[in-house]
DNA sequence: GGAGAAATTTGAATCGATCCAACAAAAATG
DNA sequence: CATTTTTGTTGGATCGATTCAAATTTCTCC
């Protein structure tokens, strides 16, 4: 009874203590946040108040205001909070951020929403000191309402043109022409690319015009790289199916199928992402064909996930980890400057790509 | 240029749109966060003033004080950030706290660190409206810290006895019970306990002494649980080896040498969580012995990777996504009250258990 | 004992907003 | 046209702390 009473009362502000331990609130701070300045008999009979009245200590929304800073950062994406914890992407770039963040003590934030209102809302009263921005689905909506908050920010992944936003991503270009060179280089000649979106909202088969006027230089320029690499192992890559998936399991299914609908079954799949290529891997392996025997594949990313299925995915390798360090320290020592890194990427050949037969599945 | 400098200048505030609009800032306040009651006109004059000068909209650290709800939930633990990520039963549970965040529009704050004086500082600065606390290594240390900041919180797994804190668990005696009779029904009569700690920073086999002292009533409960079922069965329990892991890698590997060190090599494992089983899968498969053929093994938890692994783990479940949504309920919703919440849990057979052979592996 | 230095303490100003009682202006009513 | 109502605006108080220049106390040392 006593303690509801008692909870259910104003909380005790620092003044209140200062008042009755009979000290200015200047000095009654200084004990609490400086207390080598304070004449230690002073500093024993103001805490021993504050204690007796059950004070809570020094409130960081006061203190806050005060010092600016807030120590933590903010990572936002569109996707709902629990994407944080289930995809494997965001799981290790976290891991990255994580790291970078305990090393100086840092705290982290979840920004997301459900829907635009309410991610508005949340990226406008985040309390962080900057943003790490995941630019998936929506990326460049998420890049305009953070903007507003005026606070730095990087966008993962070099998900746009626009050279006014910091961002950390990786040479997609370069990346492809590895996945594609190694399939052509084991005899491929039939692909398929199972992509992520050219812009928003995107799923299905991207004709040229989608693939032209692409928003997500991402995705464009990964399946630029697939497509000049191929062209110089003379295929035809006007006829190769490339199906936007929206990196979860239903549309790609849905692209696995319209693929391999057509006449010509590919022998080996261009997944954009590691998540697609195991979606994929399961999708064949029920369908009774085997990989990489009927059908290679090669994913992107590199997640961990990719090493322990089966058979263990061959993917260009992303530093993952790496690139979420560099992001947090970015926010974290904000010096004003724009910057826009691209870190490099490799191939690790595993057991999902395997020489092309010539017979049919 | 220009944008460094204007980027280094003290922020707009919105006095200083309301001195250029020529308006009060009770004025310039409401325009932003009540518009519907300022006159169209003089909200549009206001907005464009603030446009121009780049105003970035209220700053939520300003707001928040005056608000005194932060509208996030802070989550901690005296693990690394990086666990909240890694960790698989934290992500399960990180994605139930995540749902009830999502439905609410509240976000989520992680708090950690990797030394004692850095987590107190942290807990103490965390700007959020309670916690949710992970209560593993060190858990008592982190309720203590936390109860200071006199904010509400919530302990997940019933891990102490102290009746004033609010805490969702679930019921440790009757899972383990249940995994202990799924074995001794199978005919196992020679075990090995691979145990969570009994109290902070232990590790290795357990003395009579260090059971009945126990800190982490959690881990006493299980051990209670599998041994009074296996009394029943008419075993005796003192001969058993109980090893103190740490929930990871190496503890785990060393209790297994432990146990299996002895001449009466166990045929069945009871793991107290699955991470432990799943590393003790990975041991036994590793010194040539199968699963469940030589060794049948048991966990606790029923996190996915349970159900992928090879062979699939027998475990016993908890609702570990539910516990994470009423938890974070508890904060969102709190109403001054201390609940303690137990949960059931089922035993779930896959094939990481099997009859007892009489032959010696 | 007193001057000067060093150590403490004070209290007003500040951080950036929101709230609300009081007031003013415009609109409706008699 | 005077009075009431409605609608919009104002500016001081407040949220809970920190900071810093100035004032005060205590300490040193001759």
């Amino acid at each position: 009874m006593a303690s509801l009473i008692e909870s259910q009362a104003r909380p005790i502000r620092l003044a209140d203590i200062a008042k009755a331990a009979g000290v200015s609130h200047g000095t009654a701070s200084n004990v609490f946040s400086r207390p080598e300045i304070v004449r230690a008999e002073v500093r024993e009979r103001v805490k021993a108040v504050a204690e007796a009245m059950g004070y809570a200590g020094p409130d960081p929304k006061g203190r806050l205001l005060r010092a600016g800073k807030v120590n933590a950062i903010g990572v936002g994406t569109t996707e709902p909070l629990s994407y944080f914890f289930d995809d494997p992407f965001a799981r290790v770039m976290m891991a990255g951020i994580s790291e970078a963040c305990d090393a100086t003590g840092a705290g982290i934030a979840l920004v997301s929403a459900a829907n635009q209102e309410k991610l508005a809302w949340n990226i406008q009263s985040a309390l962080v000191d900057g943003f790490v921005l995941f630019c998936i689905e929506g990326g460049s909506r998420l890049v305009e309402l953070t903007r507003e908050r005026r606070l730095p920010f990087v966008a993962l992944e070099l998900g746009f043109e626009d050279e006014t936003v910091s961002a950390i991503g990786v040479d997609n270009v370069a990346g492809a022409r590895l996945a594609a060179r190694h399939l052509a280089e084991l005899g491929h000649r039939r692909f398929g690319v199972l992509s992520l979106g050219f812009a928003d909202n995107r799923t299905g088969l991207a004709t040229p015009e989608v693939i032209r006027t692409a928003v997500y230089t991402g995705t464009r320029d990964r399946l630029a790289g697939y497509f000049e690499e191929l062209s110089r192992f003379g295929i035809d890559t006007g006829k190769i199916p490339v199906y936007e998936t929206e990196n979860e399991e239903k549309s790609t299914r849905a692209g696995l199928e319209a693929i391999f609908a057509g006449p010509e079954r590919p022998t080996a799949i261009l997944a954009m992402s590691d998540r697609i290529a195991l979606i994929a891997i399961e999708w064949l392996k029920a369908q009774g064909l085997n990989v990489p025997r009927d059908v290679s594949i090669v994913g992107f990313d590199g997640v961990p996930d990719g090493a322990l299925c089966d058979p263990p995915l061959t993917t260009i390798v992303q530093p993952i980890t790496e690139i979420g360090r560099r992001a947090a320290r970015m926010i974290l020592d904000f010096d004003g400057a724009v910057r826009r890194e691209t870190m490099g990427v490799e191939l690790v050949v595993r057991a999902s790509t395997g020489p092309a037969t010539k017979g049919r599945a």
